[in-house]
DNA sequence: GTCTATAAGGGGATAGAC
DNA sequence: GTCTATCCCCTTATAGAC
């Protein structure tokens, strides 16, 4: 711990630290991350980022942990609960998912980026794939149609919600003037993906 | 050009290397990319890299050319063509767009990281923003759909498309027995994807 | 055209003063 | 706890022999 403890609005140096490199590694990743980069974006020297957390991967390791319970985290609980029913975890997805991504817009590339380059490690950390397979959300899914594979229709419904942070570069461009529009167009789909997810349940 | 220029199966260094390129940088992204990696990988000297293309930066220059290439040729000739109807757009995407991918399936996350990293200048070089947005599916969209932004379904749709090859490491892992599996259930989605659009468009 | 050897610089990590 | 200076490996790129 550090020995200046900042009661007030200020951060320690460790937090400092620990900010700037969730800042530059969910923008730039690992590879291209410098430490450099972290110690100057902290405002404080590149020694310190040593002494608290020994090293680049050390600190990496921090953050990514973070960062995938902050993707996941506000998943699981929603397709894991038995208490609702399909047509309000989907809309309790959207609405708390499209929140979280707006406001860490960078978070899914990110991670996605890096589980790519390291499978099997963070495959370990959380067995995300059976705790879906086995969550409420499947069983429910698969009731509604059981001649369709309930993944599909999971996928269907991350990707609505996500696919639009990966891809706005390329739809939206990076104008500052385009930020607000951006922002209009996820917060419609909060109350479009729930529609479009019944749709595509219901049989034709 | 090389002197060698094999007349049979085998590729001359030039091409050795930048096949190596594509692999590596695909697989990696630029920054985690050594160019001892792409030697390698062409089963020759470093030298002959610096020799045929100069510089790291100018070989990848290439090889993300071609990538964003490969990632919206399919899609702009399909999406811009004014002869055919909604429902035989999005047929065509499907088809077209998932044999692509399954081809190709490290492609969306590869260019989608790069660009965001150098959002400025991939954006010039192809101005497919608005490409997009005069194209005759917008228009399609809009018409049929006047009171939703068309954007928002064009979105669905490649998304439903891209993102599962973007979130296959979380849903399926990544192991060999799943490839298959994997396969058999990206093949499913060329007929299920345009009946999903179809019902998502549908007014309720 | 292809190789070996090496230059030149970048970047992670540490020693040691304060 | 924090800083400056420095070490040292790794990586890109080139020089020069063949």
């Amino acid at each position: 711990m550090a020995k200046k403890q900042n009661k007030g609005t200020d951060l320690s140096s460790e937090e400092k630290i620990i900010a700037a490199a969730r800042k530059v590694f969910t923008k730039k990743g690992y590879a291209a991350t410098r430490t450099r980069d972290i110690a100057e974006e902290a405002g404080m020297n590149l020694a310190l980022l040593n002494y608290y957390y020994r090293s680049k991967e050390k600190l990496f390791q921090l953050v990514m942990t973070e960062k995938m319970q902050q993707l996941f985290g506000v998943i699981v609980p929603i397709v894991t609960n038995n208490e609702i029913k399909l047509e309000t975890k989907i809309e309790q997805l959207a609405d708390k998912y499209i929140d979280m991504l707006s406001a860490n817009p960078d978070l899914p590339l990110f991670v996605l980026s890096e589980i790519k380059q390291n499978p099997e490690q963070f495959k370990k950390k959380m067995q995300l794939e059976k705790l879906i397979r086995n969550s409420s959300l499947i069983q429910q899914l698969k009731e509604k149609r059981p001649d369709i594979d309930p993944i599909h229709f999971l996928i269907n419904i991350l990707g609505m919600l996500v696919f639009p942070f990966i891809a706005r570069p390329i739809i939206f461009g990076v104008d500052m003037e385009n930020q607000d529009r951006f922002h209009a167009f996820i917060q419609q789909r909060k109350k479009l993906i729930p529609a479009w997810v019944k749709a595509m349940l219901a049989r034709k």
